[in-house]
RNA sequence: GGGCGAUUAGCUCAGUUGGUAGAGCAUCUCGUUUACACCGAGAGGGUCGGCGGUUCGAGUCCGUCAUCGCCCACCA
């Protein structure tokens, strides 16, 4: 046993323990034998930094890890980063540029070379931050998304869906940021409203007979208009259909088409058809039988006009940006006298989610995933409970996206990332295989060339639950771990990665990466918004973990964890729970102090004493509700089990009612309890309970794989129910102590009448521990003789407390009265239900039964309220 | 436009199959007694967003309205 001092220093404690955990192979110990039990983490970027984010979605994870290990399984969890394609490269390219050094100068192999050297720099920070949390993952495993072994996968994951059609290359209209000049997927625009404006324009009839106005918010992008239609049953305009349009800036000639998706209502009702550059477009444009080949593109990869194919952009305009072309054309328009109307609206503008620039609909070929074919199973497997989402609402969520996803863009025109597995020949034919020796060989020894592009990093992490166990070898951990037991995420990332990770882990394994799919809430700050670097709201985890301590933030993060809401984060909150960790290691200091050390077993040792017998019932209690919120993960109802059972009944009431009277079998049971609190707690706290685990006494393993509880006893109700009486019979004279102003220094005779003789009993087997915890100074089983008494009904019996002189007699009639009162609306309430003929017929008899027990209970305790203000004369 | 969620004590949140509201923090009073003032004892505080319905009984189920938040789609 070691001394402990006064207050508890995280500090002091964690590093060690951490080092020691995972110097020793603790976090995966060898168990070939026992049941596998399997977790991945979502890898974080590989440069990034720990954020509280990850803070929470890790606690999660290692409070479900740690138990399992304590349970005694095979219990994995698997660790890693991630490339991170398009923030990687940001980073290292802003890098560059402080250095006076640009990307495109430097060529591809110079900028991967600087990559890597950056991601041995600073890519280990985040993982000792994982440390730092007390995450207990597999480090000796430990993998990266562009790993030698990874880069198989991907290639392969390729190839093959690709043989199955389900990969192909296109040329269509992408989601193009200009600022990274790369295509993005879907997911990765985010929609915002911006305040723009609505230009009426007039385009005239190549025939000179008039003119039709136009109404669009890109007046720009008119350099590339093809056509402008009508709707097909707009009458306005139906004798134009057919006729051409002489551009008014270009002088193209486009004709007038009829096309539902000119909405009358709209505007003139006649609406600029760019094929080129609007999604909307792009469809019209192809159902008049324009060719994405043959669309007219006005834009370089950085959004700047360049000249379209017929030539017929003005010289003038050439090389612009999208704002000056813009500015410029509708000036032009004006002067012409061919802008009518301009009006202010609110547009709802793509951007980035990366870069922050307004995305451009651009024409490139582009690798395609046929996302619909792999999703049907996806929603298969929520659908028949082969995966349950908690929390439940979220499956809707799932199914409306699955139902509806689109094909998804996986090319990136990055340089950072697995490159696509795609060689091309000389006559542009393209040969897909998983090596270039192979796509030659497939080209008949041509000479190929192979893709630049790099995949989306999301295409890798999909294959995460599978290819970081071996696959495509057949390994003995892929045998065992896949598919995974749980997945625990934010909501935030359901698309992206979880729905993705589920149609290739369906699609290559043939089952469902896992078997529960858990989704938390964002952390927010504490007035509920977003935090974000850019508002200066973030709260830094290791910041609280410097200044509280690891296990405070994950006891914290944990307790507000209830289901899938948003935790809003409060600093005083974590100070709680750090006070609540002091508060365990003074119950340890003080049992120490008492000779109580460690137990030797996981069964609860035999007791006589009720009070012990008791603390042991109560030990099994909490189990039982911490392993109902572990089935039914309820993070909060773990945190709260165990915090009022360590401070509520084990340090207030336990520890008080023994203190001064450890006995050999109280030591054993004293010491038993608090080793049980100790595995309860530590998947929580993982750092307190360990220290504290070896304080208490030699040990033959160290808490973090020792076994969970099991104290092969029961609540025993006898103990329960006379340990329950005995603290309300404390409650009630301390607050009748402290209402009639009774110095606490003051030590009363308490005077017992009407006892029962189980009471009279009671009394006199606890009579010690009554007296020092309601600082009494003798217990008599009699009536009070006199006046001037503090009276209080506990079941049958009432209770005295001579307070001659002391107390006041008005205040003591309000109190009685108050009580009194209080009892009567209860059982009138009561009486009254009772009273109601339809309840008796209808309710069910349980509660019938339960309302005619409470009602006589009640009565009866009015009646001696109200008798005791009686004797108060 | 479609969907999800929220609205309960001053604040942050629980509330399991409907049986008459709980916790932590904050507030107030008292306090150094065999650990702990990062503590102990006691107390006050809510017509559960509004309205309507189902029911013997509604914070809980249904409808509706209001306010707030998020997601998806779309609005030349």
């Amino acid at each position: 046993m070691s001394e402990l001092s006064k207050t508890f220093d995280p500090t002091a404690i964690e590093q060690k323990w951490y080092e020691h955990w995972e110097g020793e192979g603790l976090f995966r110990p060898d168990r070939p034998d026992a049941k596998p039990w399997t977790i991945v983490m979502p890898p974080p970027n590989v440069t990034g930094s720990l954020h509280i984010g990850h803070a929470l979605d890790n606690t999660l994870q290692d409070v479900l890890v740690r138990r399992e290990r304590m349970l005694g399984k095979d219990a994995l969890w698997v660790v890693g980063t991630d490339h991170a394609g398009i923030a990687t490269q940001m980073v290292v390219e802003r890098n560059l540029e402080s250095q006076g050094l640009s990307r495109p100068e430097i060529g591809r192999e110079a900028f991967l070379q600087h990559i890597w050297e950056w991601k041995a720099q600073s890519g280990g920070s985040i993982t000792r931050q994982l440390r730092r949390l007390g995450a207990s993952c597999d480090w000796r495993h430990e993998r990266f998304t562009m790993d030698p072994g990874f880069v198989r996968a991907v290639t392969k994951v390729f190839v093959e869906l690709y043989k199955r059609g389900l990969i192909y290359r296109d040329k269509r209209l992408v989601n193009w940021d200009p600022k990274f000049q790369t295509a993005i997927s879907d997911l990765e625009v985010e929609t915002r409203d911006v305040q723009g404006k609505f230009w009426t324009l007039s385009y005239p009839l190549a025939d000179g007979s008039g003119a039709i106005q136009v109404a669009t918010t890109r007046p720009e992008t008119m350099l590339a208009d093809m056509a402008v239609a009508v709707h097909p049953t707009d009458e306005r305009y139906r004798a134009l259909i057919g006729k051409q349009i002489r551009h008014p800036v270009t002088g193209r000639l486009i004709p007038i088409i009829a096309d539902e998706h000119a909405d009358p209502e709209l505007g003139s009702g006649a609406v600029k058809i760019t094929p080129g550059h609007d999604f909307n477009d792009y469809e019209v444009g192809k159902r008049a039988g324009i060719k994405p080949a043959d669309m007219l593109n006005m834009f370089d990869a950085e959004a700047f006009v360049v000249q379209t194919a017929d030539g017929l952009i003005p010289k003038d305009l050439l090389g612009l940006s999208r704002e000056d072309a813009r500015s410029a054309i509708v000036s032009k328009l004006d002067d012409e006298g061919a802008l009518v109307r301009v009006e202010d609206r609110v547009i709802p503008t793509p951007f980035g989610d990366r870069s922050g620039a307004i995305i451009e609909p651009w024409l490139t070929d582009q690798w395609y995933v046929e996302a619909a074919k792999l999703a049907l199973p996806a929603i298969q497997a929520v659908r028949n409970g082969e995966v349950r989402i908690v929390p439940e609402s979220w499956g809707k969520t799932w199914f409306n996206w699955l139902e509806n996803i689109q094909p998804w863009c996986v090319s990136r025109q990055l340089w950072w990332g697995h490159r696509i597995p795609a060689w091309y020949a000389e006559d542009g034919h393209v040969f897909v295989a998983e090596s270039e020796e192979e796509a030659k060989a497939q080209a008949g020894g041509k000479a190929v060339r192979q893709d630049e592009d790099v995949l989306d990093t999301w295409f890798s992490s999909a294959l995460w639950p599978f290819a970081t166990l071996g696959w495509p070898e057949e390994t003995d951990d892929l045998r065992r771990h896949y598919p995974n037991d749980i997945l625990i995420s934010g909501f935030d990332i359901i698309f992206f990665w979880d729905a993705r990770m589920a149609m290739q882990g369906i699609e290559f394994m043939g089952e469902p990466p896992w078997r529960t799919l858990y989704l938390h809430g964002l952390v927010r700050d504490a007035r509920g918004q977003k935090m974000s670097k850019s508002k200066g709201n973030t709260v830094d985890p290791i910041g609280l973990i410097d200044r509280y301590g690891a296990d405070a933030l994950r006891f914290t993060l944990a307790a507000m964890e209830s289901q899938g809401r948003d935790i809003k984060l409060d600093e005083r909150r974590v100070e709680g729970y750090r006070n609540f960790a002091t508060k365990l290691w003074n119950a340890a200091r003080f049992l120490q102090m008492n000779s109580v050390g460690a137990s030797d077993g996981v069964a609860a040792p035999r007791a006589e004493l009720p009070v012990n017998r008791w603390i042991i019932g109560e030990v099994v209690e909490t189990l039982a509700k911490l392993d109902r919120a572990f089935n039914d993960l309820r993070y909060d109802d773990m945190a709260d089990a165990i915090y009022h059972f360590v401070w509520g009944t084990f340090c207030d009431w336990y520890v008080e009612l023994v203190k001064g009277a450890f006995d050999e079998e109280t030591k054993r049971v004293a010491g038993w309890a608090f080793d049980q609190i100790l595995v309860m707690l530590h998947p929580l706290m993982p750092f307190i309970t360990e220290e504290l685990w070896h304080a208490m006494g030699e040990r033959p393993c160290d808490l973090i794989v020792a076994k969970w509880c099991d104290p092969k006893a029961k609540v025993d109700p006898d103990a329960k129910q006379e340990l329950d009486w005995l603290v309300r019979l404390v409650s009630e004279i301390r607050s009748a102590r402290t209402e009639l102003n009774v110095p606490p220094s003051a030590k009363l005779n308490l005077f017992a009448a009407d006892a029962s003789d189980e009471t009279a009993s009671r009394l006199d087997k606890n009579h010690s521990m009554i007296s020092r915890l309601a600082r009494l100074d003798s217990i008599q089983l009699s009536t009070f003789p006199g006046a001037g008494a503090a009276q209080l009904v506990v079941d049958e019996a009432t209770f005295a407390l001579p307070l001659e002189g002391v107390i006041d007699i008005g205040e003591e009639r309000e109190r009685l009265s108050k009580g009194a009162a209080a009892a009567e609306k209860e059982r009138d309430g009561l009486a009254q239900r009772l009273g109601n003929p339809n309840f008796a017929e209808r309710a069910k008899p349980e509660a019938v039964e339960k309302a005619r027990l409470d009602h006589e209970a009640k009565s009866a305790e009015a009646e001696r309220l109200r008798a005791a203000l009686e004797r108060l004369g």
